[in-house]
DNA sequence: GCTTGCTCCTGTAGTGACTACAGGTTGTAG
DNA sequence: CTACAACCTGTAGTCACTACAGGAGCAAGC
């Protein structure tokens, strides 16, 4: 399987895995006697993995400290378990933000709707910390 | 008020809020004789206001559509109501999105035992195709 | 055997939103 | 008068990509 492939097959782009061989985080694979890249079946997965990780907002320092813990099964999971809770804190703490502002907007659209002179308190809103 | 007193007072980085001037979301300020910057309470109300959309996700173009927003007279209502209404939409998206990835992410932390690599959920969580 | 066109290669540069630093000026306290 | 903090401009680095230039390999059709 050449780099083409596996970029249909994982769904990312060329350049991208080029950059996570740079990055580190995909391995440096093996070469056809013209220079082109060879992948297997492990990469597709270890790409899977690293999208689905980036999707869910970890970096590519989590990654790597991911994809390490998964190479050692022997290993306590308690780093894992942190890292996927700082990430939850995080996604949380913007939830949190998101549904505020949400209740500014709707509340200046409604008034729009209304003909009422909508006194704008986006900046309040921004401003008023969920803390 | 200079500088280095709107950054403490914001909470924002000194190198920041000259990004922010030349990006265009803060005013250019005036200058004292000696060519420092001048900013006021307005400043400081402007720049949590940034803050906060951009810990939102929004990128610095919202940020200046929401400030347009915020800036909007009374007259233009119509004008607004689009505007805000745009932005409510994105931010119903973000949420929509946020609130998977809360769901996997808090399953992920929940079924991890805290055992050893080979059992953990977070890692397995990942190599499982959210498709 | 030659051309066309696809895929691949390396290396560099651009993006957005910062962040850091170099090298210089101004203001203030001891 | 000296030390030092705070400011200035301008440039370069960071992260996670993304794009592009310029070249090589290979397969199919003529």
């Amino acid at each position: 399987m050449q780099i083409g492939d596996l970029s249909r097959h994982a769904g990312v782009n060329i350049e991208t895995i080029r950059y996570y061989e740079r990055a580190g985080v995909l391995p440096v694979p093996a070469r056809q006697g013209n220079g082109r890249r060879i992948y297997g079946e492990a990469d597709v997965r270890r790409l899977g993995f690293i999208r689905h990780a980036r999707d869910l907002g970890f970096d590519l320092q989590s990654v790597r400290t991911l994809l390490a813990l998964q190479e050692q099964p022997e290993a306590s999971c308690t780093d894992a378990s942190r890292i996927a809770q700082a990430q939850l804190d995080e996604v949380e703490r913007r939830l949190a933000q998101l549904q505020s502002l949400r209740a500014e907007l709707s509340r200046m659209v409604a008034e729009c709707r209304k003909g009422v002179v909508a006194e704008c308190r986006v900046i309040e809103a921004l401003n008023t910390s969920p803390f």
